[in-house]
DNA sequence: GCCGCGCCATGATCCAGGTCAAGGCGCCCT
DNA sequence: AGGGCGCCTTGACCTGGATCATGGCGCGGC
């Protein structure tokens, strides 16, 4: 489906070739609305870069200089009270962008969950193409719908639903993107630990742990090595997770 | 400052007059970025309704047909779970839009908290100027951002702080939104009920009640008929409301 | 004017989940 | 191979906020 695109990126090293494999990784794929043009001017601005697991990609105040898009690994976007205490918002994968949304200044961190490498472009070239290219505007502003429903999703599991539910609603959150993604939906990789999953659910480690440990004991998941997990009944993850 | 666009105003009943004056109240303002073909022909497709305090905008779940400007009163947005806990995600005021990043269906309900005035835009017109007017779909994108950094903040609210620090943060958010939009800083109207408040901060009525009691010992505000605050000591609210 | 209803406040009690403490397991480093 | 460290688990106990119960206040209807 990319072919075309594929053999330009062989060609073209200083640009971003894994800029079209990661976004055709997404149900609304940057390669679908771009013309090739127009995704040839992205993938010039932006440059290769990776880091290593705990690094930091952003520190939240940084000065905003630049646009992420995730082309391997997993990071994770936090905020931090100032005694300390840390939000998780969420976990990004191949495919997502980081810092679309920012002012002048970063208002989160983000941090390596795994090895990650990021196609990075300076904002002021990227917002000068995104004046002038209205379908990529259109798939930002989209994407930005994406991740809004999702903080609502999380703010409404935050306010209003027992530890729990929320331990059953993160799995299956889990869950669901890796099918659509591609991956076998009911074994899942969690490369963070714990106290990562507890700072996410605002839970602590502890109940984190007894309520894995109780999903264990009915028989609904499975704990692997290296804190995978094997989704053994979705059903009774849902009638536990109160969906919405 | 909007001179022009007042007398176009005043000869286009079919129109949305209070368009311009609502957005000029934030902000970043539509008025700003807009020239005024454009705003015009933005004001042509969208017809003016109101809504009497407790009727609802949107049911969640309703066809997404509509984007909606507030140009007068107080919204309510929400989130409902299956067995009628419900998650308050904000409440908007004047200029706010509403339904700009819903798919086919509207994720949210919303409800009038006061007598609201609208401007309604048919989606399919209203998507149709966006592509052609880069401005516009520009002012929007950083209408979802700060959606998006709000919700954030919210979600840290929800995830990491006490029910004091949270209902001191509720009240400086409300106060800071309020000089923003030109009011009195310290005098807040809450037109919603205590129990609104609850769903929005993740807490009980009581709780409420208790905390907003325990700062009017303090004498850090003074409660006034109707629901409305005074702020008295804006420095306690912000030391027990662990901002960030 | 009085009644009923919705909202708010506040006291008494309870409990989900936090806190504190201890031990196990795997992995890296020397 | 052994020791130390980070992470996870589990148990015992505690507490912030939920739940339950009661009463007051304001307002609209008759």
């Amino acid at each position: 489906m990319d072919m075309n695109y594929s053999t330009f990126a062989a060609s073209e090293q200083t640009g971003c070739p894994e800029l079209c494999e990661a976004c055709s990784a997404r149900t609304i794929s940057i390669c679908k609305v771009l013309p090739h043009p127009e995704l040839r001017r992205l993938a010039d601005c932006g440059s290769v870069k990776s880091y290593a697991p705990g690094e930091h990609l952003i520190r939240e105040g940084d000065a905003s200089n630049n646009v992420f898009n995730i082309t391997d690994g997993m990071v994770m976007l936090f905020r931090l009270l100032s005694d300390g205490r840390r939000q998780v918002l969420g976990f990004l994968l191949k495919g997502d962008f980081i810092g679309l949304t920012a002012g002048a200044e970063y208002d989160i961190g983000v941090l390596a969950m795994t090895r990650v490498q990021v196609c990075r472009f300076p904002r002021l070239p990227f917002r000068r193409l995104l004046l002038e290219t209205p379908l990529l505007e259109q798939e930002l502003l989209a994407r930005a719908s994406d991740e809004l429903l999702s903080a609502r999703t999380h703010l409404t599991l935050l306010g209003r639903k027992t530890a729990m539910e929320r331990v059953c609603s993160f799995l299956l959150h889990l869950a669901d993107r890796e099918a659509r993604l591609g991956g076998a939906p009911d074994l899942l990789f969690l490369p963070m630990t714990r106290t990562d999953i507890a700072d996410y659910l605002g839970l602590t480690t502890e109940t984190v742990s007894r309520s894995m440990s109780f999903l264990k004991r009915l028989k609904a998941v499975q704990l692997l090595d290296h804190g995978a997990v094997r989704i053994l009944q979705r059903s009774q993850l849902v009638s536990l997770s109160e969906n919405i």
